[in-house]
DNA sequence: ACCTGATTACTAAGTAGGTGAGGGATATTA
DNA sequence: TAATATCCCTCACCTACTTAGTAATCAGGT
């Protein structure tokens, strides 16, 4: 891009944020593929960490079709990593909840990487974190006018 | 992640990140989609606009093997996306080289959200640039580290 | 000059995981 | 209550990947 957008050259961030978005698109594939697990499925499995949701929230989340995330519960259900369970007040609904094999996998292959990240983010004073989430906050708005 | 591991927790940068990174995911898909392009095919061409390369090289750094970057030239080459030129000096090697409609048509699609990002990144004083390129680094090779 | 091994690009066959259409059960609204 | 919407699933199909293997070319050692 810089070579024919003018404005964009010689921005030292510009070009580490598109390094940094290349690298995180690259690993959730390694990751994934370390793991025995397809790239929807180890999304999944990091999303239900943080709550258990229905495929049809899941498939909002991973941006396929609950056709897709309907399979992708099958796998992780199939591998132990997530169970179905009726949602208490609506029977349309299924919960799917990730297990202590898929909290562990997850841990498993992610934490280190969050363990550097966490150095990262200790190096920072108050006043440098403040301007670093200002800037993330700013570029996620930016890519998100695109859709 | 945060809530069973303790020490990444209340980190406002951290949380800011991970939301980068999941929307900088998203965005390649829909705007794929958008453009009628298998998210392949669009990191293809993002990664063409800077210089041109072989298969090879593309199949690396999509992370994919050089059978399926064969297919993804192919079909950039039917649309008129890219051209195949033979390499001056190897003749084993083919260089892949993006067309202006390729150009234009990253331009079209990616271009505003460079707007953004430019603009995000014109509001940082240089002092401000250097914290924030340097966070950027550090977590790239964090996830590197994965890899 | 001639092997040997590595590299590049491709083809063929098989497969995983996606889409789109649609159906049954349940919930919500008029 | 009737109509409509939502949730989750199944089915048939398709795209884009993988693995395996080939031909051409290059580079190094003898």
């Amino acid at each position: 891009m810089a070579d024919v957008v003018p404005q964009y050259r010689n921005s030292a961030t510009l070009d580490a944020l598109q390094e940094l978005v290349d690298v995180a698109a690259q690993v959730p594939h390694e990751v994934a593929r370390k793991a025995g697990l397809s790239t929807s499925e180890l999304h999944s499995l990091r999303h239900l960490f943080e709550h258990p949701m229905g495929p049809v929230e899941l498939a909002r989340v991973l941006g396929v079709t609950s056709a897709a995330s309907s399979g992708v519960v099958d796998r992780l259900a199939s591998r132990g990593h997530v169970e179905r369970r009726p949602h208490p007040d609506d029977r349309r609904r299924t919960e799917v909840v990730i297990t202590e094999s898929g909290r562990l996998e997850v841990i498993r292959r992610l934490a280190p990487m969050f363990a550097g990240l966490a150095e990262v983010d200790a190096a920072l004073s108050p006043a440098e974190r403040a301007v670093v989430e200002r800037y993330l906050r700013g570029a996620t708005a930016a890519m998100q006018a695109l859709m």
